[in-house]
DNA sequence: CTGAAAGCGCTTACAG
DNA sequence: CTGAAAGCGCTTACAG
């Protein structure tokens, strides 16, 4: 009935004619253990292959050396990239990183409201999306610690981008080229549809055009869930439903900025002589498709987020000068490539 | 010292007034408790907001309740997908993932080597990397299952596609257009360069060349480690090298077939006049790039894995006919886009 | 430096 | 149907 079963400190401890207490205290503490018996325990413990069980450990010492880690879209590659980031130093720092995927904003306050009580995790890292106060309360009742990757929050610690800093970058190069008829394909939150997933990068939409004063034209605006091909049905549609087309096009993300070009491409407008694209993100790909874009370092911030958990767990001296709870807003750039140039006059 | 602590079984024992084995049981089973008892537990733990320490649980129960999933590449399309897959049906199925990113030969075989012992999951998935002999005894001997997605084994169940077949089916399809200088981009594995990553795709090309009595020229065959950054670089090396360019391009991967159709664009090539293009994947963009592709389901295999896991654990009824250990070959099919078409003559 | 004992929070035969 | 008790595999004061 009894399965295979990996040897236990006790089997260790008979082995190297120690105590158990003896044989715990030569794994972990280096004190309080002669050399000799410590090195009878190690080769003890060698011998038998043995590690120590996580979950008993676990039991006695009540912590978890777990962090959950919350993504919506795990298969897209701005979330890809911030686990991997995540996972670089977490894992380094001999945690474990439990995944979870969590789908909608019904998901995702179902997820939270049963983590608390679960106690499997010493933190969670809530990759770009918020935290309900009630729910953070509760995590933090039970002692988890709560960080936010790609989204800011007065809350918790944070690390994220300015999105809005992002957006001007990237607009004010089309409007210093001299653009004035920008459209945009705005990536919307699918739980709210019609609102922009990312308000940032719409702000600084308006404020761009505001700044020059020009008018907002509703007929050159879409927002879309951040499907490339959706995107790409966008701008056909502003293509088909304004007037005159405009002479860039401002996307939210590289990946929508991909849809945009092939549906220009299809049309025969040619990229940037008769309509300049803008993304921002900085894609892999969009140096292949010669994107000008907004960089930004996602795996850089999902390291960094790592690093609060680190802080907040009290596994890492702070840095001098960090402020533990604050947020860090990673650095964005603009990449001009082929895809942006002056109007056409 | 102590820090907030979550409510025990205790508690919820001693509000409902029963013993522990009780309450126990009430939250457990389904027998064994009388109706009032059980709901005066259950009304207990609901006011405490009880939930069962899995640690614990655990350490009583035996079973760890977790799957290790191990992958090369976290933030690349393929593995993002394959991850999903399996963190879909294992969550419903109530496990939790535990994610590993192991970068080389060395850390994989490092990693496999400590798992064993630390009885930290019920079973193992390995995304696209061959577990060794050894490394697999040890698993076994502590009861964790093993299952491959992405990669074929004769020791434990797998799921993968026929990468040959894969590879026949794009190269059928450029050679029955006319081609006969069909160029190659293969994806080739950091740790043993010069190798193809994925031989069956080799295979198919030197098997579709031969069948038609065309010898491989070295001059059109060029590995790349799957960035299409490089695969950019090494189509431009083909065209440079090989003294009458290739009339098709056959490249192992979607990935790889964005970077020939960036060098193809800048070296003033049009894509299929001049030159036809075909990939395996189909990658999310390649709709948008107009890729020819042969199509799999990454994130179906993901799902598959994860039920043969079930299996593997006895926590799902064995289909009928369903050979457990025996691995599943995923369909592919080809995707005819505009990328390829007859050669000119 | 080392050992006996209690405890971490559950589950599960074993007896009522 | 219900409870007392032992056990899961470790850790950690408490006494030597």
């Amino acid at each position: 009935m009894k399965s295979q079963t990996a040897p236990s400190l006790a089997d260790v401890a008979r082995r190297a004619g120690v105590s158990l207490s003896t044989a715990s205290r030569a794994l972990n503490d280096a004190y309080g253990v002669s050399a000799a018996t410590r090195a009878r325990v190690l080769d003890s413990a060698a011998a038998l292959d043995f590690v120590v069980s996580p979950d008993a450990r676990r039991l006695a010492i009540g912590t978890t050396g777990r962090v959950a880690v919350v993504v919506p879209h795990i298969e897209r590659w701005f979330f890809g990239q911030m686990v991997s980031g995540i996972e670089r130093v977490l894992s380094e720092a001999d945690f474990d990183i439990l995944l979870y995927h969590v789908d909608d904003a019904e998901d995702r306050r179902e997820f939270l409201a049963r983590l608390p009580a679960r106690r499997k995790v010493d933190a969670v890292v809530v990759v770009a999306f918020p935290v309900g106060e009630a729910e953070r309360e509760r995590l933090e009742l039970i002692g988890a610690k709560i960080v936010a990757a790609g989204g800011q929050s007065a809350a918790y610690p944070y690390v994220c981008i300015d999105d809005f800093q992002a957006g001007r970058l990237a607009l004010d190069h089309l409007t210093s080229l001299g653009h004035r008829r920008i459209a945009m394909i705005a990536g919307s939150d699918p739980d709210q549809p019609g609102w922009p997933a990312i308000p940032g990068r719409s702000r600084a939409y308006e404020s761009a055009l505001g700044a020059l004063g020009v008018d907002v034209d509703p007929a050159l605006v879409r927002d879309v869930d951040w499907n490339p091909v959706n995107a790409a049905k966008a701008m056909a549609d502003i293509l088909d439903a304004a007037g005159e087309p405009p002479t860039a096009v401002y996307a939210h993300g590289d990946e929508l900025a991909f849809g945009v070009l092939h549906t220009l491409r299809h049309r025969g407008y040619r990229v940037p002589e008769d309509i300049s694209v803008v993304g921002i993100d900085n894609h892999p790909l969009s140096e292949l498709l010669d994107l000008t874009t907004v960089a930004q370092d996602v795996g850089g911030q999902g390291a960094a987020a790592a690093r609060l958990v680190l802080q907040a767990l009290g596994r890492e001296q702070d840095e001098p000068g960090a402020d533990p709870g604050a947020g860090v807003v990673a650095p964005v750039h603009l990449i001009e490539r082929a895809s942006t140039a002056p109007p056409r006059t």
